[in-house]
DNA sequence: TCAATAAATGAACAATCATTCATCTTATGA
DNA sequence: TCATAAGATGAATGATTGTTCATTTATTGA
């Protein structure tokens, strides 16, 4: 399932360092500017490096965003994954995960752009990603029903509305990263509790 | 609050005409190909003129996506609320909203794309569109916990739950579109009961 | 009917930018 | 040490594209 997108490794240690740098300024100016608004002059001076260097290890500029955002598919899952994975309730693990998530996400705040500007640049990429997150979450939800520790409902739904509610908190989360005030444990505990009892009182209907 | 965005509105009846057809091929190429792989000459052959009829109407490309941008915003929030305010308990509101959210999207899937674009083209415009949206959905909120119709857990991060609930859930949607074998009222039977009684089982902790 | 105004045209312009390539420099290993 | 390969350079290229403008056509109101 990994694509082949014909990226040349360095060998040296200099060329290794070359190679980190120009990922390191892509992610930069991606984030700071966009896809479109980042040329690849842009990145090759952010870098260091002249601008013919660039085309040593990658064929492209479209290919360069596709190896970042698979880097970044690639953490982003392990990272909440090794967290999970010490947890054994699936409440232990929801709360773990979604702590994690907004830990992933406010060291890097750049992931967020650039996984969401796939839908722009490489609408299967986009697709896939998210698919293969949900597929993901479908077995731990299938493991936790077959426990009784969660409702039976659809479990892709409830993949994607946990997916829904963690990234567009985060989303909240990222807009005021500048206010000093946002306390991400409270707001932890308010999805947990919606989490537990839902949104409406027993006399609601 | 609504900014001038210097776009001249036509007077005789075909220019009303040019108008709409230069807005017209623009959605659909803005959906289609996204913003930055839409040329003004693109745009304005799909509209059947020439390219130097758009500077008549608008001043340039960006212009015109904010003035889209706008028009999508409005017309969504429009749609939505006539449909919710018909409703009477916060329940059958909130049902109503996510039913009418999915149901304007299917109709306009070009929506989707044009907003989240707005990240990647007036970052303050695309949060902008999202507080507003959250900043509604608070008053909704607020009253319904008077009526002591949910339960008290910080409204803000509430609106963004359902707000990521509904725009997730949406773009699982958008992505089994194709297949003719979805039940959009199954799917928002799902997320009704998840609000209604959580995900976890009285048990799980 | 006929000036005045509005609408429309499309070739030309100027700037941008991804990519190439001939040349030079550095590293490697036998 | 030295031949070979790997790494690096940056000016040049060619294609694209947002925008302008001199000119032509259509509409309007008196």
């Amino acid at each position: 399932m990994k694509l082949d997108l014909n990226i040349k490794k360095p060998t040296t240690r200099n060329a290794k360092n070359t190679f980190a740098e120009i990922e390191r300024g892509a992610i930069k100016l991606f984030y700071e500017r966009g896809y479109h608004n980042t040329t690849v002059a842009n990145i090759t001076a952010e870098a260091g490096v002249a601008a013919g260097t660039f085309y040593l290890y990658f064929p492209s500029k479209i290919v360069l965003y596709q190896h970042i955002l698979g880097v970044f598919s690639y953490n982003i899952r392990k990272y909440i994954a090794e967290r999970v994975s010490e947890k054994n309730t699936r409440y232990e693990k929801e709360r773990e995960g979604i702590r994690s998530f907004f830990e992933y996400m406010i060291e890097n705040p750049e992931m967020y752009n650039i996984i969401w500007e796939a839908l722009y640049i490489d609408y299967n990429l986009f697709r896939q990603y998210y698919q293969t997150f949900a597929d993901r979450y479908v077995v731990g939800l299938e493991e936790a029903k077959k426990n009784d520790e969660i409702r039976d409902l659809d479990s892709e739904v409830i993949a994607y509305i946990l997916m829904g509610i963690t990234n567009f908190v985060g989303l909240k989360i990222l807009f005021d990263l500048g206010n000093n005030n946002i306390d991400i444990e409270k707001i932890i505990d308010v999805i947990m509790e919606f989490l537990e009892k839902g949104l409406f009182k027993e006399n609601a209907h």
